[in-house]
DNA sequence: TTTTAGCCCATGATATCCCACGCTATCCCA
DNA sequence: TGGGATAGCGTGGGATATCATGGGCTAAAA
């Protein structure tokens, strides 16, 4: 399972195209397609993007009753019809499509942010507000973890 | 899992590099990817690091109380999008990225301190007091240990 | 035609690799 | 048990690769 972690802005040339950061593109399988699925975030605000391997799951989930609630399984079909498959380049690059840079407002710079195994991006100034409003919330919480059985 | 324990203080060059002490290195896998994963503690004051088995169970907590929540602020979130990717050179050393060092007050020397599956970097002059106000509170105390399940 | 998507190549800055060097702790054998 | 040999550690510096970014060229799409 891919782990994404970190934060980076990077720049969008004229071409659309922007790097993904190097420590993501170190997730994504090295041989074979290298692609991601970016959909606009459920919360709103940002795009989400992921590796075909978590699409998979979320594709997957769509054909069995049990596996969310009715509420679940109407998110996870909006996020798979609204996923667009977007390929990397030779240099590490992706294009966003234009309705996806329009849902999160972004311009000429974007921040990723490293989620586990999906990654966000962000137009950098909503994030910045977002990232402080949150750590204010975050003070004094403490940390759940899950038992460590279960992984690979 | 990994069991850091210890202090150590080491010389950070010029290049930002500074040697993970000997006994640190030992606990991480000895093939494959060399990394450790680097945030700022949620405490503040120091930075924190932790292997990627870790890290992974803090991102792994993320699918489960995040994808369909609106946990934005969880910890875990915060710390998986602050921390960074730092792999281990063939001489044992990590550099840290700037905005780390900055965040814990670091210039030329680092403490590390073992904290079991994590450890933790501080200004060594930081450390020295907080360790002094630690142990002072520490005195007379009784401990007691959990159980043994539930680990590796 | 005008765009768009893939390529390939170029470039400056940075990070990584590789080799080197004291110092110490460990090992080994008398 | 002592003492020299040895291997590992923390540190330093130059060479090299990688990163993010920019641009051109070709072929498919609008």
């Amino acid at each position: 399972m891919a782990l994404f972690a970190g934060t980076y802005e990077n720049r969008i040339d004229r071409k659309g195209r922007v790097s993904l950061p190097a420590d993501f593109r170190a997730e994504l399988p090295a041989e074979g397609a290298r692609v991601v699925y970016v959909y606009p975030s459920p919360r709103g605000g940002a795009l989400e993007a992921c590796d075909r391997a978590f699409m998979q799951r979320m594709a997957d989930s769509l054909e069995q009753f049990d596996m969310f609630s009715d509420e679940e399984d109407d998110l996870a079909s909006i996020i798979v019809s609204e996923a667009r498959r977007v390929s990397i380049d030779g240099e590490g690059r992706i294009v966003l499509p234009p309705e996806l840079i329009g849902f999160a407002e972004i311009d000429e710079r974007v921040t990723f942010v490293g989620r586990g195994a999906r990654f966000q991006i962000w137009n950098p100034a909503t994030f910045a507000e977002k990232a402080a409003e949150a750590r204010e919330r975050a003070k004094g919480r403490t940390m759940r973890l899950l038992p460590p059985e279960g992984r690979e």
